[in-house]
DNA sequence: ACCTGAACACCGTTCAAGT
DNA sequence: ACCTGAACACCGTTCAAGT
C-alpha cells in the first residue's frame, strides 16, 4: 500500500503522531518484539531515518507510548469515579474500568508497566502515573473519611487495593484469566477485598 | 577473558547449561534487552552458530530460563510453606518467600511472568506455573477446611490472595516499590487481606 | 553428535547532504 | 525545520562443511 501515488510532499506534517500511532496498532497486533523505528518508518511512509528526529531513540518512542497509555488509563478511571457511590460498588466500577483496559490493551498495559520509573521517568510520565494511582487513593480516603474503612496508614491501605487490582489486571492482561472471567471476578474479588478472607 | 589459554576442546561439554548460566547472569545485570545469542556464545567462547544447537530460538532459550525460574521459585515456596502455622503467619511467611525472590530476580521474573501461557507453553512450564500456584492453592484449601477463611468457591479465594500477592511483587519488582518498603508491609498486607478494609 | 564459517536479511543510530 | 541516503556496527537464523 503505497502512499507514493501523487506526489506525497517531502515534509509529512505529523510524522511524530504517525508514528505513534503506527506503533501502537503493531504493539497490540503483533507486540512489542515485532516493533522496528524502520518497520514504522515504511509503514508511515518516510525514511528509516526520518523516525530519528522525533524520537531520540526507540526508547523514546516505547516511553512515549506508555505516557499515551497512562493518559487514557488515567482518564479512564477518572471518568469511572462516582464518588456519589457507597464504597464497594465504587471501588467496583473503578476495578472494572481497569480490568476492560487491561484486556483491551495487554500489550500496551506490559510496555506502560515495564517503564516504571526507570533512569529515564520524566517529570510527564511521573504526572501521569500518580494521576492513575491518584483514582484508587481517593475512594479509599473517602472512605477512611466515611468511616467505611478501618483506619491505620493510607498508603498501607492503597498498597493492598492497589496490589490487588494490579494483580488481577496483570493476570488478565497476560491470559491467565479470560477476560470474562475476569470481569466476572471482579464484584466477588472486591468483596473479599473489604471483608476480607477470614469468617466474621 | 579468553577461554582459549590452552586449547579449548571443540566440543563444549556442557554448553547448553553454560548459556543459560551466562544467560541469567546477563539477565539480572543488564536486563532482557541486551540479551543477544551471539555475545551469549562469545562469552562462553563457542561460535555464533553454536547456540542453535541447543536452543531452536532465542525465544526458546528465554522460555527455558522462565522455566528454571518458576522450578526455583516452586521449591522456594514449597520450603516456605508450614502447615503447622496459623493461617495469618503461614501466609505472611509464603508472601516474604515471593517477595524475596521478586526483589532478587526482578528482570527474571518480569520474563517469567511474560511467558504466561502463550502458543508455546511447554508442559513443563504449565507444570512448573501449577507448581507455584499451588502452594498458594493449598494454603486456602487447608484454611477453608479449618473455618479459618469464608466459605466459597476456592477459586476466587486463590484469585484475591494470588492477585494480592502477585500485586506487591510486581511492584516491588518494578521499583515502586523499596525492596525494605515491600517486606515491612507484608504482614500488614496478609493482616488487611484476611482482615478486610470494612471495620469490623 | 556437536560445532564452525560464511551468508542472508534484518536491525538501531549517526551524519552529511538535500529540500 | 524536516527529511533522505549511505554507512556502521550490530542482530537472529540457516546451512554446508568440518571434527
Amino acid at each position: 500500500m503505497p502512499h507514493l501515488s501523487k506526489s506525497r510532499p517531502y515534509h509529512h506534517g505529523d510524522l511524530r503522531a504517525s508514528l505513534l500511532a503506527a506503533a501502537e496498532q503493531t504493539l497490540r497486533e503483533k507486540g512489542v518484539g515485532s516493533l522496528s523505528l524502520r518497520e514504522l518508518a515504511r509503514e508511515v511512509g518516510v525514511s528509516h531515518a526520518a523516525p530519528g528526529r522525533h524520537f531520540k531513540d526507540k526508547q523514546a518512542l516505547l516511553n512515549a507510548l506508555a505516557l499515551a497509555g497512562y493518559d487514557r488509563l488515567g482518564r479512564l478511571l477518572e471518568a469511572a469515579d462516582d464518588a456519589e457511590l457507597p464504597l464497594e460498588p465504587r471501588l467496583a466500577a473503578l476495578a472494572r474500568a481497569y480490568l476492560g483496559f487491561a484486556v483491551d490493551n495487554a500489550e500496551l498495559l506490559e510496555l506502560m508497566y515495564a517503564r516504571k520509573h526507570e533512569p529515564g521517568a520524566s517529570e510527564q510520565m511521573v504526572a501521569a502515573v500518580e494521576r492513575t494511582v491518584g483514582s484508587l487513593a481517593r475512594v479509599i480516603a473517602d472512605a477512611q473519611r466515611r468511616g467505611e474503612v478501618v483506619a491505620g496508614d493510607p498508603e498501607d491501605l492503597n498498597l493492598v487495593a492497589g496490589a490487588a487490582l494490579h494483580g488481577v489486571a496483570a493476570f488478565a492482561a497476560g491470559g491467565m484469566l479470560t477476560p470474562e472471567a475476569a470481569l466476572a471476578g471482579v464484584d466477588t474479588l472486591v468483596h473479599h477485598l473489604l471483608h476480607g478472607l477470614k469468617p466474621r
